[in-house]
DNA sequence: AGAATAGTGTCTCTGAGACAATATCAA
DNA sequence: TTGATATTGTCTCAGAGACACTATTCT
């Protein structure tokens, strides 16, 4: 091989950005504003600069994008995509590295200096949606790696504000999983994990019985896991 | 941010190759032949082709340097490496995209076309030798990431020939583990596993009682898991 | 009181792990 | 026979899941 059949590239971080919404799943998404593909619906990301690492970029296009501030968010890098042609928009060959984040219930997202604003969309929604380039298998590798964090991790609580009852974590497992679990035996896994939550001996009042509420606690990986 | 900031760069595919020699997890190694880093160890790999994706510059590396067939092995994505000034060798800028291979004992790693051959050494060697830039780190996460999948995969019999001996298979994981495992309740799980491996009906002969001879079965994902 | 929601008790079943017991070979 | 290795049996314990039951509020 010789040094001119080097591939240079440039290369970009995408973003598969989770929340709950009403006890829905929903995707960050953003419109292209550029010429080629105008309209089209994306994941939030952008090209590296000079100096940049992966992670630093996508923490700054999920600021400017999402508006998202450093440091609310845990980024956890999903894999990277580099099939040629994989960009069509561009001329030059365009590699993408994917990162997941999980971020708390907000008001919206709002226009950041980029091109038009983030959007919440329901995931379901975004899968059935054209999305530019390998987005789509971008979104799914993205989702179905937030359900296998679950299961070994406490990053659900990241979903919620800072306390919570456990009806409310419950509904995060069900609304990522797609499943029904059983009240009794989620609240007793969850406490009988130690570092999971801590309660904060308050309560919430609704309709029944009031909740205790919880933050969330040190623990980082739950084991054993919990099981879909 | 104006197009002239946006990162240009070389793109590399490295390789975590694991095999096993003599009961000792053991990767492949290339020693540096170029210039700057004449001599240096370093993990197999090199820069993506025009045209090329990244698993397949890994596949076409693998086959160079360590002499590995295609389709012989299977690849698994572990990351990205992307931190400026990470490959202090050259000017331009390089990330890395990682692979995890892992292969059945092979009688020795043979000289390609690139450089020098590539040799096979006992991680725990290879972990306190001086690599190129951040191999050191690419690495331990391919270490850590094989244990990982050999709870729950199948893999472990890609270490090893078309058949094998239950102690042989137990042996993988002990090496890659380093723990040991009770014999008897590693067997009752691992034929009770669907799947997971096949008897010939054939026997291999030694000090003691024949021990019966598996194939690898059908079965990719391992579930329950095997814990460590 | 009755409805609604939160949380506990209890039983069963599966699987992991410890370790004893048996099986089948070579020397 | 003895020693070595392979394989099966058996017991115990932890945890998942089903589901009945109790607790505490609001209307």
């Amino acid at each position: 091989m010789s040094t001119e059949d080097r591939l240079v590239a440039w290369v970009a971080a995408d973003i598969v950005a989770l929340t709950l919404r009403d006890g829905v799943l929903n995707v960050a998404l953003v419109k292209r504003a550029a010429k080629a593909a105008r309209g089209q619906w994306a994941l939030p990301g952008g090209f590296l600069l000079q100096g940049e690492s992966a992670e630093v970029a996508a923490t700054r296009e999920l600021e400017e994008e999402v508006g998202l501030g450093r440091g609310e968010v845990q980024l956890d890098q999903l894999g990277t995509y580099s099939t040629p042609n994989r960009d069509t928009e561009h001329v030059e060959r365009v590699i993408s590295i994917a990162y997941l984040a999980l971020a708390a219930n907000l008001p919206e997202a709002t226009a950041g200096t980029d091109a038009s604003a983030a959007t919440w969309t329901p995931v379901g929604q975004a899968m059935t949606r054209p999305l530019a380039c390998d987005h789509a298998q971008i979104l799914e590798d993205g989702v179905e790696r937030a359900r296998a964090r679950l299961e070994y991790s406490t990053v659900a609580t990241s979903f919620l504000d800072g306390t919570f009852t456990m009806r409310e974590l419950r509904a995060v497992y069900e609304a990522v999983w797609g499943t029904d679990l059983d009240p009794a035996n989620f609240h007793r896994k969850v406490t009988g994990t130690a570092g999971f939550v801590e309660p904060t001996g308050e309560v919430r009042r609704g309709r029944g019985r009031p909740a205790a509420l919880f933050r969330a606690g040190v623990a980082e990986s739950l084991n054993p896991p919990l099981t879909r």
